[in-house]
DNA sequence: GCCATCAGGATTATCGATAATCTCTTTGAA
DNA sequence: TTCAAAGAGATTATCGATAATCCTGATGGC
């Protein structure tokens, strides 16, 4: 009986093809639009044409147009009144820019998590770090085990992301933690499109940097200490711009 | 044959009208809702629905959606995939929240703004700041003069708008300057709405308490002396969220 | 030659209509 | 009764077409 419960899916050999993506078109334009912009596919000041997007994404204007609306609130797009949207330059420089934007929210949000914490969270944050910290890879990992590297880096990330979510979480202020899951949809294109590409042993350092770190972070948010969150917070940060610098045009 | 060449001006007793604002609606549309939003007449959890809106507004469904995408970056309205939009809670304790936001990168922009400061520009500010802060306003004006009085509030907010702008622009970041512009829209709106009825006694004094506030700061950064710009700022705006705290909800 | 004006083509902004999805109520069987 | 399923009405998302505006290059008077 409930094998005809299933509602959106197309129910197999269904003749009328449901439209797969109803809804979400607009974000995920946004989606490509930014990850084309930040590997630099889309080059500062080009113009972005509604009907050639349309036909390349296969939709209709609509959609476009709201995708350029969205992308020009998040800062990386010019629209001009009837003439339309061009790309902002996102060169080291720009990034650099964006960081200090970033840099003030996430010490204002991890200054405010000093006391807010879930300490029992905290304590098992604290142990991952630790593990990521201390975990040795070898240079034989390094050039033949590529699967592996790829799963350590991964999981890194999804680490990193969390943690910092978290925080903006624990800041208990809900439009900061807005603001900088928007920055860091931003960030997570640098960071998945500038320089992932290349896995050298500069990427495996930075993480085992990265979760001393974090790990430094975690022990201040711990003590309630919330003057060394926000300088430990400050360096974490700072050093990630000074890692990506190297991924970047200019 | 040039009849119907009429391009852009109406040319007097024009028979077709041209349409004023081909390219502003958005624009138009987004500032009116902010207001409305502000000010209560569209109340926290409201849907906001479409079709209304554009009747409304006497425009298609358009530049609505537009509109209503862009009020979602400012953060102002949440937009549910194929459920619409409703209109975020504004009270009291969302003021503080977006305030820390504004606290931080206002922060942040005045210590850049040490050093790189136009400081001739700095000096005639300074001026306006030490004349405003030594105005009185008798009993009298405050009761009888309504005009004065009024003039009196309308320059010290332009006053107070440019030189936060300009200290944005000081700052030489561009992307902290867009993101303070963006905040200064909803902050804005907040003055001008929530208590810029009411213009008592309070009010009067606080013009005269930012302008000394303002003269800190501005104090401040001719000297170059980052640490004590910041704390300057960050009192000045705590002052002006515990001052607007009367004109809000809850 | 220099400047203002104006077609012609390209592009954006807006519109009105259609398709897809949601919400709520009703229905009928377990 | 309780629950799943279906249908009606409302609303959103998307589409394709039209109107408005911009850009470029040519034209013609001075």
């Amino acid at each position: 009986m409930k094998t005809a419960t299933v509602k959106s899916k197309p129910a197999a050999g269904n003749t009328s093809p449901p439209a797969v993506d109803h809804g979400q078109r607009r974000q995920r334009i946004v989606d490509e639009l930014l990850a084309e912009i930040v590997q630099g596919k889309l080059r500062a000041g080009e113009r972005l044409r509604i009907q050639t997007l349309a036909n390349r994404f296969g939709v209709s204007q609509s959609p476009i147009r709201e995708a350029l609306v969205t992308l020009e609130g998040i800062g990386i797009v010019d629209i001009e009144a009837n003439r339309g949207a061009i790309v902002r330059k996102i060169s080291l420089a720009e990034v650099r820019e964006i960081s200090q934007v970033r840099l003030a929210l996430e010490c204002a949000a991890v200054k405010r998590a000093c006391g807010r914490a879930d300490h029992s969270r905290l304590q098992s944050l604290i142990e991952s770090f630790e593990k990521m910290a201390s975990r040795q890879i070898s240079e034989r990992d390094l050039k033949s085990n590529s699967a592996r590297l790829q799963k350590a880096i991964q999981s890194a990330r999804e680490l990193d992301s969390e943690f910092h979510d978290l925080i903006a979480a624990w800041s208990g202020n809900r439009f900061l933690e807005r603001e900088l899951s928007r920055l860091k949809l931003l960030f997570r294109a640098f960071r998945d499109n500038a320089w992932g590409q290349t896995h050298s042993a500069r990427e495996v350092t930075r993480i085992t940097e990265e979760a001393r770190e974090h790990l430094e972070i975690a022990q201040a948010i711990l003590s309630g200490n919330s003057r060394e969150a926000a300088r430990t917070m400050s360096r974490h940060i700072r050093n990630g711009v000074k890692y990506w610098a190297h991924g970047l045009p200019e």
